[in-house]
DNA sequence: CCGTACAATCTTCCATGCAAGTATGGAAGC
DNA sequence: GCTTCCATACTTGCATGGAAGATTGTACGG
């Protein structure tokens, strides 16, 4: 029944309609691996377990299909996506080609309050690191490339585009974390010094390293099977 | 009355679930700007319109909107959403980034045949742009380019990723397309040159100039101001 | 003539019931 | 013991009715 499904609940804000509710519950369960690539979940489940009516928890599945976050099979069942590292390939060699793009943009022109809030920014990295808070260094994570973006004035396509390209990218990096973070720190101070020093020709060789495919490689012997598309 | 409804009918696959034949209608109907942007649509309207339930319909909805193609105000109504400019400008952006890795990658391997197909498409071109198909001259263009990303390896970052970009850069492809059609085959015919020659130092320019934004502004200024947003 | 209140009528949103397809488990036949 | 068949309990897909909010037209009061 309905009794082992652990789903952690998100707070609903007011007047907020309850399919995008549900949709917001189950994007962060999943994202956080807090239901496993592979896992099912049926829509009675689901809304039994959220007291909600199929309807909405229906929306909220075409929506998570959308994602590539969930499958939908019919008149069989419906479950948490496996990663598929193909796809995941994909959005890091889009990302890579916009990325060195903006750096290039960057090491011409940049606001000169920037520097100082990229330098903030990585030394909460480091706090968060240290207090071992994941979830929010992933945002502070976030948040140095949007600002980085943001300086030359393409804040929206990080947003819009670039955050939403592949949500299992982002499974992968909660994943890969714990072991990784403190590399991603370093490379990201190496960032900030090309982008202050104006330092293009530095730009190939530091994005490469820093959305590096070898540690996903690794990362991806050590999970289980069922996590893993094919 | 639904009696100013103006759709056209999509055939309807055998065994394919109703909510997807409403989804491929509408989308079909909006890429093709038979739906105008602004136009205002509703559940009810497009339910009767193609004889289902209102149900499939807002699934269709659902799918549209994350498509951004159609906007929801609730409990007032849903409209074909208008053109974003600074959207499709952010899409542009980055297929200029990922097209110019593309094509550096091609310049380095290439497979022979591949000449050859380009340049049979080509040809394809010219005679359907003779000819004024517009619509299958777009998807020509968009074949070739498919083939350029499938020469190195890449075809999947071209029909999964950069396809989907943003559907209404589509729509101002479609717009565009009867006025400049020309000019974007002398295009394709230099940038398949620069392949074949591995002209590697000419991919900056080539694909800036095909993938320009000046041709956008002045369509722009030609169309009704109901089209786009803000 | 003008402004306000209210009622009719839209809209999307959600709950519910039924239909149709699929897997499972057990009983019957060999 | 093994296979076959069928009842049953799932699953998602679709239709429908009503709830809640927003707009519009209209009647009423000044």
């Amino acid at each position: 029944m309905e009794a082992g499904l652990r789903i952690d609940l998100v707070e609903r804000h007011k007047a907020q309609p309850v399919n995008q509710w549900v949709y917001d519950v189950l994007w962060a369960n999943i994202i956080q691996l807090h239901l496993n690539p592979g896992d099912a979940v049926s829509e009675n489940e689901i809304a039994s377990a959220l007291k909600v009516s199929r309807t909405p928890v229906r929306e909220a599945f075409i929506r998570l299909v959308k994602d590539g976050l969930l499958e939908v099979i019919p008149q069989k069942g419906s479950l948490v996506s496996r990663i598929d590292l193909g796809q995941a390939q994909d959005a890091r060699f889009v990302r890579i080609a916009v990325e060195k793009m903006v750096l290039a943009a960057a090491c011409v022109d940049f606001p000169k309050d920037g520097y100082e809030l990229l330098t903030r920014n990585i030394e909460n990295q480091e706090s968060l690191f240290r207090a071992k808070s994941f979830d929010r260094f992933l945002a502070a994570d976030n948040d140095f490339h949007r600002m980085l973006y943001a300086g030359c004035g393409r804040e929206s396509v990080w947003t819009e585009i670039i955050c939403k390209l592949d949500f299992n990218y982002d499974r992968l990096r909660v994943l890969s974390l714990p072991s990784t973070s403190h590399g991603v720190i370093d490379q990201h101070r190496e960032i900030l010094e090309v982008v202050s020093k104006k330092q293009a020709a530095r730009i190939e060789k530091v994005v490469e390293r820093h959305l590096t495919w070898e540690v996903i490689v690794t990362l991806v012997t050590e999970c289980p099977d069922r996590f893993f598309k094919k």
